[in-house]
DNA sequence: ATTCTCACA
DNA sequence: TGTGAGGA
Protein backbone atom coordinates (compact mmCIF):
# COMPACT_ATOMS: atom_id res chain seq x y z
CA UNK A 1 0.00 0.00 0.00
CA UNK A 2 1.14 3.25 -0.52
CA UNK A 3 1.42 6.45 1.98
CA UNK A 4 -2.09 7.64 1.24
CA UNK A 5 -3.92 4.27 2.10
CA UNK A 6 -1.70 3.50 5.46
CA UNK A 7 -2.31 7.37 6.30
CA UNK A 8 -6.51 5.96 6.33
CA UNK A 9 -5.93 2.88 7.77
CA UNK A 10 -3.94 4.23 11.09
CA UNK A 11 -5.24 7.19 11.23
CA UNK A 12 -1.31 9.25 10.92
CA UNK A 13 -1.07 12.05 9.09
CA UNK A 14 0.76 11.70 5.53
CA UNK A 15 3.13 14.16 6.66
CA UNK A 16 3.57 12.15 9.81
CA UNK A 17 4.29 8.96 7.82
CA UNK A 18 7.02 10.86 5.56
CA UNK A 19 8.44 12.01 8.90
CA UNK A 20 8.75 8.93 10.88
CA UNK A 21 10.51 7.96 8.08
CA UNK A 22 12.93 10.42 8.04
CA UNK A 23 13.92 9.42 11.74
CA UNK A 24 14.72 5.79 10.72
CA UNK A 25 11.43 4.32 11.71
CA UNK A 26 10.05 3.19 9.02
CA UNK A 27 11.60 2.05 5.73
CA UNK A 28 9.03 1.61 2.69
CA UNK A 29 10.11 0.38 -0.59
CA UNK A 30 9.85 2.73 -3.60
CA UNK A 31 8.63 2.35 -7.17
CA UNK A 32 10.38 3.20 -10.28
CA UNK A 33 8.64 7.19 -9.39
CA UNK A 34 10.06 6.83 -5.99
CA UNK A 35 6.24 6.26 -4.43
CA UNK A 36 6.63 5.05 -1.01
CA UNK A 37 5.18 1.22 -0.90
CA UNK A 38 4.46 0.02 2.32
CA UNK A 39 4.23 -3.48 3.69
CA UNK A 40 1.20 -4.62 5.29
CA UNK A 41 3.06 -5.16 8.63
CA UNK A 42 4.22 -0.97 8.62
CA UNK A 43 0.26 -0.93 9.91
CA UNK A 44 0.99 -2.42 13.52
CA UNK A 45 4.30 -0.69 13.19
CA UNK A 46 2.34 2.61 12.91
CA UNK A 47 0.54 1.96 16.00
CA UNK A 48 3.77 0.77 18.02
CA UNK A 49 5.43 4.40 16.98
CA UNK A 50 2.53 6.03 17.75
CA UNK A 51 2.25 3.94 21.04
CA UNK A 52 6.11 4.98 22.22
CA UNK A 53 6.01 8.80 20.83
CA UNK A 54 2.91 9.37 22.87
CA UNK A 55 5.07 7.82 26.18
CA UNK A 56 7.30 10.47 25.33
CA UNK A 57 10.07 8.45 23.57
CA UNK A 58 12.05 10.47 21.27
CA UNK A 59 12.55 8.69 17.31
CA UNK A 60 16.10 7.72 18.57
CA UNK A 61 15.19 5.44 20.98
CA UNK A 62 12.11 3.95 19.30
CA UNK A 63 14.43 3.18 16.42
CA UNK A 64 15.88 1.22 19.29
CA UNK A 65 12.62 -0.37 21.21
CA UNK A 66 10.81 -1.85 18.24
CA UNK A 67 12.48 -4.84 17.83
CA UNK A 68 12.11 -5.20 21.49
CA UNK A 69 8.83 -4.57 20.91
CA UNK A 70 7.99 -7.19 18.35
CA UNK A 71 9.44 -10.17 20.92
CA UNK A 72 8.73 -8.72 24.14
CA UNK A 73 9.27 -12.12 25.69
CA UNK A 74 13.14 -12.41 24.41
CA UNK A 75 13.43 -8.63 24.92
CA UNK A 76 11.50 -8.40 28.40
CA UNK A 77 14.37 -7.03 30.10
CA UNK A 78 15.48 -4.70 28.00
CA UNK A 79 11.93 -3.39 27.63
CA UNK A 80 11.45 -3.18 31.53
CA UNK A 81 14.78 -0.97 31.71
CA UNK A 82 13.61 2.00 29.28
CA UNK A 83 10.26 1.98 30.70
CA UNK A 84 12.45 2.70 33.94
CA UNK A 85 14.20 5.17 32.61
CA UNK A 86 11.14 6.90 31.12
CA UNK A 87 9.74 7.04 34.64
CA UNK A 88 12.96 7.96 35.88
CA UNK A 89 12.68 10.85 33.26
CA UNK A 90 8.54 11.68 33.91
CA UNK A 91 9.32 12.26 37.60
CA UNK A 92 11.97 14.12 37.16
CA UNK A 93 10.30 17.14 34.77
CA UNK A 94 6.98 16.46 37.48
CA UNK A 95 9.69 17.53 40.09
CA UNK A 96 10.62 20.42 38.30
CA UNK A 97 7.19 21.51 36.80
CA UNK A 98 5.92 21.63 40.47
CA UNK A 99 8.89 23.75 41.52
CA UNK A 100 7.61 25.95 38.72
CA UNK A 101 4.01 25.95 40.39
CA UNK A 102 5.34 26.54 44.06
CA UNK A 103 7.51 29.75 42.16
CA UNK A 104 4.32 30.83 40.27
CA UNK A 105 2.01 30.44 44.00
CA UNK A 106 4.90 32.89 44.89
CA UNK A 107 4.79 35.62 42.62
CA UNK A 108 0.86 36.08 42.74
CA UNK A 109 0.99 35.86 46.45
CA UNK A 110 4.64 38.21 46.20
CA UNK A 111 1.91 40.88 44.00
CA UNK A 112 -0.60 40.81 46.48
CA UNK A 113 -3.23 37.88 44.43
CA UNK A 114 -4.95 35.24 46.15
CA UNK A 115 -2.99 31.71 45.78
CA UNK A 116 -4.50 30.71 42.37
CA UNK A 117 -7.04 28.71 42.49
CA UNK A 118 -6.29 27.11 38.93
CA UNK A 119 -8.14 26.70 35.67
CA UNK A 120 -10.53 29.46 34.84
CA UNK A 121 -10.33 32.01 32.07
CA UNK A 122 -13.42 31.55 31.01
CA UNK A 123 -14.73 34.79 32.75
CA UNK A 124 -14.90 37.04 29.59
CA UNK A 125 -18.63 36.75 29.90
CA UNK A 126 -18.55 41.14 30.22
CA UNK A 127 -17.01 41.69 27.45
CA UNK A 128 -17.42 38.83 24.26
CA UNK A 129 -15.56 41.12 21.73
CA UNK A 130 -12.54 41.02 24.41
CA UNK A 131 -9.99 38.85 22.80
CA UNK A 132 -7.29 36.75 25.71
CA UNK A 133 -3.83 37.68 25.30
CA UNK A 134 -2.06 34.95 22.70
CA UNK A 135 -0.03 33.37 24.74
CA UNK A 136 1.51 29.74 23.91
CA UNK A 137 2.90 27.13 25.71
CA UNK A 138 5.40 25.15 23.64
CA UNK A 139 5.04 21.31 25.13
CA UNK A 140 9.14 20.77 24.37
CA UNK A 141 10.62 22.87 26.90
CA UNK A 142 7.81 23.72 28.58
CA UNK A 143 7.74 27.31 28.22
CA UNK A 144 5.17 29.96 28.66
CA UNK A 145 5.60 32.29 25.23
C1' DA B 1 -6.43 12.11 -7.95
C1' DT B 2 -1.95 11.04 -5.55
C1' DT B 3 2.47 11.42 -4.34
C1' DC B 4 7.20 13.71 -4.17
C1' DT B 5 10.64 17.16 -2.42
C1' DC B 6 11.63 21.52 -0.55
C1' DA B 7 11.01 25.42 2.20
C1' DC B 8 8.82 28.56 5.74
C1' DA B 9 4.64 35.66 7.10
C1' DT C 1 3.84 19.07 12.10
C1' DG C 2 1.08 21.92 8.96
C1' DT C 3 0.99 24.22 4.41
C1' DG C 4 1.78 25.58 -0.22
C1' DA C 5 4.62 25.57 -4.48
C1' DG C 6 6.00 23.19 -8.71
C1' DG C 7 6.56 18.90 -11.01
C1' DA C 8 5.71 13.83 -12.27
Amino acid sequence: MRVGELSARTGVSVRSLRYYEEKGLLSPQRTSAGHRVYATADETRVVKIQNLLRAGFCSSVIQELLPALSEPNRNKQTLASSLAAARTRLESEKQSIEAELVALEQLGISLGLAPDMHVRSEDRSHDPTEIPPAVTFDHRDRRLR
